[in-house]
Formats: structure tokens, C-alpha cells, sequence
DNA sequence: CCTACTTTTGACCAACTGGTTAAACCATTT
DNA sequence: AAATGGTTTAACCAGTTGGTCAAAAGTAGG
């Protein structure tokens, strides 16, 4: 009911998406969902066999929007400190249209820490390439020395981390919705002014 | 069986808190935390009346770890920088020592943000005593002017982020157990010399 | 209108889950 | 050794859950 009834699948998928992402694996209810695509039970296993089938689904959905836009950006012949920006740039704004979805990742990680790691190495994103860089600009003295593990590490702590934070977040600094979406905001100028300005060489 | 079973009590909460963390609220099983713990199922309910209750009181003993520990840093008479490198050396040897505590936490953000909340409340942890001294120090010319909600957001989400993103982080970046120990060892130092760096004035 | 096909439904089921209960067990005190 | 009171257990229960199935409803072509 909530989704057009044009496209009973993907509204199935929709649907899914939003309880699985509230509730988590376990939590989520196949009525419940059913009732949220306003359609019968019995047809979610219609068209998705299993829970789990319904809930792989979900998933590979949700990293085919992630992946993508960060794939190109690390792979594309730009700066470290240009592709710390535009990362920073695309993945706040990505999760901003999306809030739930670092929760919904996340969830998926504690049920099923396997599946993901191989869908990161079939989506292809390659570290070496990444890492590669990073020590060469260290060498030709654009950037300080730094490990590539510890640098990527703290640019996807800090874009990511607020969003699954978020309740404590608001409720620990006295922040309402509005403030935070200007807090989020922010962020996105925020996170790589750190991280660049710890990274420019002479002190 | 795994405990000792002097303290029947206390061996459940250990068992409890395995399975919650494993499994999360909805995934965990009395049954398999009775099986844990070695007893009889129907001693859960005997001890702990509901597996709401039980995990309410697993949850608690959880944050009597964590808060005091943070709050003595938080309150103490030391300047922003020495707060941000002892912080970080408690934050992660805490996790150290725990490393599937940041993961229980944050089961229960999606499952109950409130609940945390209130409990953040009631432990003391005022952010308004930070937020002053970090304005201060800014006004002082100490450190570089910046707000005090995104200085704590890096800190923290630097510090647990990669707890949770463990298997992500080891499977994309071809690390084994040994290598990850070692590479959060680097993090006591790298996380407040990246922090620091970008707070310090006279570029 | 009939036939063949897909989509949708209500009724149903076996397995499981949190929780209960009455009885057994065990340590202390009397 | 009997009584007491806390601890532990096996058996049980009512409600829920993922999943099935046969039949109904819709759809398209001949």
C-alpha cells in the first residue's frame, strides 16, 4: 500500500529494505513485511524463496549503491588530499540520502562478517592501488609519511561512525534533527581540513 | 561449564553477554546462553526473570565499564591534547581487552537508542565541561579554533569504528589477526598525532 | 467462452521460543 | 534426622515464526 502497486517485487524489496534495516535479521518479521508492502505473506516466499534469499537480495541492492561512487573516485589519477575531499564529499552525502544504511551494513557485518569482505573483493576495489599511491606521494614529499591502513582507516571512521552514533550523538550533545543535519553538513569540510592539515608536510 | 561454577549467577551474565554480543538480542537464544553457562534453562528465568531483564542487566555492567573510566578523563585539570592522548590510549585498550564491547553497544543503539541515552545521562557525562575548555583553549590560541562536537566525533569514531568494522577492515586490507592487533596498537599513537596535528595553530 | 498461465490469497503446519510449574536436590539449622 | 529455605531440574505450554499448499483471482490469446 505504502509503494505503488505497479511492481510488486521491487516494492517487496523496498519494504524489506526499511524493516530488515529497523529491526535487523533476526528482528525483522516476514508478516511484517508483507503487511508493510501491503500484500500477502505468502508472496514474499512467492517471489523470494527464504527470508534469507529476500534479505541477500536487499543487500547486494544496497552495496550496488554504495560501491560504485567510491570505487571511481579511488581509482581515478587524482591527489590523495582531492580524493580525500571528494570521498569524504560523496560518502557523507551518499549516507545522508540514505541514513539507515550504515546501520543496515552494519548489522550485516555482525551476522555475516564472510559476505561482505567478498563482495568488497568482487566489487574490485583493490587497496594496493590506494596504498600504492599514498607511499609514493610520502616519498616525493607531497604529503607526511603515513601507513595507508591508518589513513583510510580514519577517513571512513569519521564519515561513517556518525551515522551509526547517531541517537547517542544527538542525545549526548543536546543536538535536535535540524542540528544534526547541519552537524552532518558540516562534516563534509570538516573531516578532510583534519585530515589534510595533519597530513601537509613542514611544520 | 565453561566458568567456574562457584558463582552461578555471574556465569550467567558472562554466557549472556558471549551470546548477546554474538548473536544480538533478537538472535540470541536462552537456550544457547543456558548451554553456555552449563545450567538449566529454566535457571535463567529462576535468576534473571525475563531475557529482557537479563540483558538489561548484562547491558548495565557493560557501561560500568566503559563510563567511569572516560568520565575521570573527561573531568580531570589537563589541557585538550593530553586529554586527546589519554583518551585515545584508554578508549582503545578498553577495547583491547574487549574487542566485541563497541560491537554489543552498538546492537543496542538500533535496538533501544533511548535506553542508551538515558544511561549516558544518569552516568554524569557532561558535555558542556569539554565544550568550554575546548572554546577556551581555541580563545587562548593553545588550539586551533574548532567545535567541540566534531573534535569528540573524530576522537570517538577513530577510536571505535574500527572495532566494528573489524572483519571489513582485515578482509579489505589483507590482514590476519596478528596483523590487526598490531595495527590497532599503532592507532594509541597515530589517532591523537592525527588529531593533534590538525589542532595545532602556526601552520 | 475456453484454455493456459501467472499472480495472489487464506488456511494450515511443524518447529521453535520465552516462560511456567511442580517436584527434586542440597546445604544449614534445629 | 527432620525441617527449612534457597537452588536446580525435567516436563510442559501457549504463542509465534518461517514456510507450504491448494484453490481462487486475474490476464492474455485463440
Amino acid at each position: 500500500m505504502t509503494d505503488s502497486d505497479i511492481n510488486t517485487e521491487k516494492s517487496i524489496l523496498l519494504s524489506a529494505r526499511r524493516i530488515f534495516t529497523i529491526k535487523g535479521f533476526d528482528g525483522a518479521r516476514m508478516q511484517e513485511i508483507a503487511d508493510d508492502a501491503g500484500i500477502n505473506k505468502a508472496l514474499l516466499h512467492y517471489y523470494y524463496r527464504t527470508k534469507d534469499k529476500l534479505f541477500e537480495a536487499v543487500f547486494k541492492e544496497v552495496l550496488n549503491v554504495i560501491f560504485p561512487k567510491i570505487i571511481s573516485i579511488l581509482q581515478s589519477p587524482i591527489p590523495v588530499f582531492e580524493k580525500i575531499e571528494k570521498i569524504s564529499l560523496t560518502y557523507i552525502e551518499l549516507l545522508k540520502e540514505n541514513p539507515d544504511l550504515a546501520i543496515f551494513v552494519f548489522h550485516e557485518i555482525s551476522r555475516n562478517p564472510q559476505r561482505l569482505v567478498e563482495n568488497f573483493r568482487n566489487a574490485g576495489i583493490d587497496f594496493g592501488i590506494i596504498r600504492k599511491q599514498i607511499t609514493l606521494e610520502a616519498k616525493q614529499g607531497v604529503i607526511v609519511s603515513v601507513k595507508a591502513e591508518h589513513l583510510i582507516t580514519n577517513l571512513i571512521s569519521m564519515c561513517v561512525f556518525p551515522f551509526i552514533a547517531k541517537p547517542v550523538l544527538k542525545g549526548m550533545m543536546g543536538m535536535n534533527e535540524e542540528d544534526f543535519q547541519q552537524f552532518i553538513e558540516e562534516r563534509k569540510t570538516v573531516i578532510p581540513h583534519t585530515l589534510i592539515s595533519s597530513l601537509t608536510p613542514n611544520k
